[in-house]
Formats: C-alpha cells, structure tokens, sequence
RNA sequence: GGAGAUAUACUCAAGAGGCUGAAGAGGCGCCCCUGCUAAGGGUGUAGGUCGGGAAACUGGCGCGAGGGUUCAAAUCCCUCUGUCUCCGCCA
C-alpha cells in the first residue's frame, strides 16, 4: 500500500510503475484514487467544522445548566440537533468514499526498485547467479520420495488414510533429517544475530485480513471450526502480526528475528498435489527469518538476507542460485525479491526452496507498524526471507548425498543434530 | 470452562455526564546545595493522531477495541479482547 500523499504528488511514476508490472488495467485507479482522496479530505473539512460548531453549542448549553437557564440551553439544543443530523449524511458518505478509496489503494501495486528487471511473467525471471558446482554423477538418482521410501522414511498412503492426500508420515532418519535440517537452520540464525521466536501458530482473522488479501487467504488458510482462528500459512503471518498497530522505539530497530513454526496451506488451485513428493503438501516447517528496520536500510537487509540462504545452502554443500524475480511476477507488495533455488541433480535442473523480499513501507503502512522519530512517526521496512522450509529442503540434500549403493551421506554440519551419523542406509 | 478484579499519555496514577487534553508524581530541561557514591531543594516543560494553513496558529478524533444512549461520554449501557487472582481441567 502506497502512502497516499505520494500518489497526490507522484502521479505519474505510479502509473509507470504500474505499466512496468503489465497491469494497465490498473492505471484509471491512480486517477480514481486522487479524485477520492480530495473529496474525502473536502467532507472532512465540512465534517470538522460541524463538529466544532456542535461542541462549542454543548459547551454553551453545560453553562447555561449551571446557571439554571432551562429555556435558553432548550433553545441551542434544537441547533445541535439539526447539526447531528447533517452530520450524519456527511459521515456516511464520507464512509463509503473511504472503503472505495481503501480498496483501490489496496491493489495500486507497490514501486518497484529500480533494479527490478522488466518481464511479463515468470519466464522473464532472471539468474543471478549461480553459487557451487551443479553436479551430476554418473549413476541414476530416483525420486526423492522412493528414496525416502527405501530407507523405510516416508509413508504418504497412510498418512492419505488419515489426513488424505497432501500429507506425510516421515519416519526414522528421514524425520530426523527433517528435524535436524531446521535445527541447525536455527542455529545457523541465532549465530548470524537473529533473535529465535516461536509465534502462535494459530491468528486472529483480523490478523488474517491485515497480512494477506481475501483471495490469499481463500487459497491458503485453514480456519478452525467454530473460533476464531486460522492455522498460520507461515510465521510471516504472526510475526508481522506481532507488531500490528505499534509504535516502536527508533533505539529498538533493526529487529531481525528469526522464527520457527510449522506451515499449513490448502494450496488451492496448485493444480493437484504431487502425489508422491513431498515437494508441495498441505503441512511443512519453516525457518524464517523477518526483519524490521528503517526504510534507508532496507536494501542492505535484503542483500544480506538472501546472501544467508545460501551461505546456508552451501554449508549444507548443496549448489544454489538465485533467480530475481521480474516486475510483473512480483507480488503487489513487494519491492523487490529473489528465489533461492537448490539444484536438483535427478531432474538436473533448479527447484525454489526460498524466497526473500523486501515490501519497503507498504506492509508495514497497511498495518499501521511504526517507529517514534524526533519529527513524527515514520512508517518502518519489512523483509522476509526463508532460511530452510523443510520436508521441501531435504529434497535437496537426499538427492545430492545420494550414493550408488543407496545410502544417503549426512552433510557434516547437520551430523551433530543426527547424533553423529555420518549416513543414512547401509 | 466457572467466579472476580482490572485496562487512562513514556511510566505510575487521579478521575465517576458538561468547568478534563485529562489532577498529581516520576521522567525530561535549567538552576542551587552537597560533593568519590546516594540523595536534597528550586524552577520550567511537553504530551497521541488525522486534516487545514507559507507560518503563527487552528479544527476533528482520542482514556483497551467496537457499537449504543445523550444537546454533551474517560465517566451510563451492550458486545468483544488482553492482563491478573481464585476454582476446575489438562499436556
């Protein structure tokens, strides 16, 4: 969400702005959106002034009931009645114009950095660059769920008796890689600085409507019956969440944290579920990490965000790269962001395993989240990025320690959290 | 889940329909005294947010949130939420 005063002013960049992200569709809002604006702000003034006429009538009427003039107070009463009563249209057109102007503002997409490349779709993604040696050994690598399998770790028909499809028994070493996978991910985080959270994994549908949009939210969340609640699509969701309507202190910020929780999404139109992958299901774990911090130092956030991803990937010793995303397959909100993808060598080719942006102010101006200045309050960044969301993850680090004989080589970083395996298989 | 208490500005806290943008205190500024620390006295000061205005200034909103009653609500009524205490239940 843009500010609005910026709208006024720089009418035209949003409308290149808009053209650069394909959705001329939008353009008449930028008018539409300043027409609104100047007739609410001439409603306010007529509003305001009533109001002032109204409460300085009050004022007069409480003194004269001091003083015990019935009759002359009777009199100023019939006055601020008749105020109430055009203040009542006022308001209710005022009301209306600003829910339009609202939801206009809503889908007035972000600006964009300038260093966003031009594309329609996501065909137009550009690589950015490629970090390890995408390797490819001489002998066939199956499927991650059949290895999953062989190793007696996965069981998706049960867990499709149970939950139905979209969900997963990992049993064994493979749920232990799973779990160890976030683990060291954790500390991969904690050691860089961030703060671990673990947030509610269940919010508010004002939350819920605050974060994400009401075609997001169809798609995604799962509501629990009869509260109101829905499971988290991911820590994102509680942990902007967290900081909804405050103000906080400029001595308090960069605020990076990094959160833990498990991420439940319908996954609504993802065209049917891979049926034996683990690639896409209903129900994963993520480590995360969330930033927030001042407008001016947001780009460097972003940088050394995604640079973690894969400074994490590489320790893990799986090759990566990191493709930027086009204007026209950025989200509305965004600024600017990038996939990490991890290289699979079965497919020989590389799959999405993250994703940083940063949203600029708009977020966080959605979501009233602020920071007290010396000359008001300034509307503060905010930024996310992915640091492991697993089972999709140890896709990755079973295909590429995949061994001939069908074992699995544990990377060494995560032997400590598989208390000291060094492989899985014989 | 039951019963009760509570929610006021950066913090603590008064307030019970009009004279309250909100006493008082801490805090903060300046001055004095003392002087290794701690403390004491005097004095001054602001207050959140959204509009209008070049500015001085000015208006609206605002006392957990949302509704309602009233000419007028921090104060009365309703709904919701958080926190605390007790009871019950349970990882």
């Amino acid at each position: 969400m843009l500010d609005i005063k910026f709208i006024r002013e720089n009418k035209e960049i949003v409308k290149e702005n808009i053209k650069k992200k394909f959705q001329d569709n939008k353009l008449v809002l930028v008018d539409e959106v300043i027409e609104l604006d100047q007739r609410i702000r001439e409603l306010k003034q007529q509003r305001d002034t009533l109001r002032a006429e109204r409460n300085s009538n009050s004022d007069k009427i409480g003194a004269l009931m001091r003083e015990k003039k019935i009759e002359e107070a009777n009199a100023i009463k019939q006055r601020v009645v008749d105020i109430n009563n055009q203040l009542v249209d006022i308001e209710k057109e005022e009301t209306e114009l600003s829910e339009s102007l609202n939801a206009k503002m809503l889908v007035i997409p972000n600006i964009i950095d300038t260093s966003v490349p031009i594309g329609e779709d996501d065909s137009k993604n550009v690589e950015i660059e490629k970090f390890g040696d995408p390797y490819v050994p001489d002998y066939e690598i199956p499927f991650h769920a059949e290895i999953c399998e062989a190793l007696n770790g996965l069981d998706k028909e049960a867990a499709g008796r149970t939950s139905g499809n979209g969900f997963y028994y990992l049993m064994g070493d493979i749920a232990r890689l799973h779990e160890a996978t976030i683990a060291y991910a954790r500390d991969f985080m904690i050691d860089k600085g961030f703060t671990y959270v673990i947030p509610p994994f269940m919010i508010r549908s004002d939350v819920v409507t605050g974060v994400m949009s009401f075609a997001e939210m169809d798609a995604m969340m799962y509501k629990i019956e009869g509260e109101d609640l829905y499971l988290i699509g991911t820590s994102e969701h509680s942990m902007i969440g967290k900081f909804k309507g405050q103000i906080l202190k400029e001595e308090e910020l960069p605020i990076a944290m990094t959160a833990y929780s498990p991420c439940f999404r319908k996954e609504v139109g993802a065209h049917g579920l891979e049926e034996r992958g683990l690639y896409r299901v209903h129900q994963f774990e993520k480590q995360e990490m969330v930033v927030l911090c001042k407008p001016e130092d947001a780009m460097d956030w972003y940088n050394k965000m995604w640079k973690y991803s894969v400074e994490f990937f590489r320790s893990l010793d799986v090759p990566v790269r990191t493709l930027e995303c086009c204007s026209g397959d950025l989200a509305d909100l965004k600024v600017k962001s990038c996939d990490v993808e991890a290289w699979s060598p079965r497919q020989q080719k590389y799959y999405e395993v993250g994703s940083c942006s940063t949203l600029g102010d708009a977020q966080a101006r959605r979501l009233g989240i602020r920071m007290k200045t010396d000359s008001g309050n300034q509307y503060l960044a905010t930024l996310n990025n992915t640091v492991i969301a697993s089972p999709r993850s140890i896709i990755a680090i079973l295909e590429c320690n995949y061994q001939a004989d069908g074992s699995v080589l544990i990377p060494k970083v995560l032997q400590p959290y598989m208390g000291g395996k060094t492989k899985i298989g014989k």
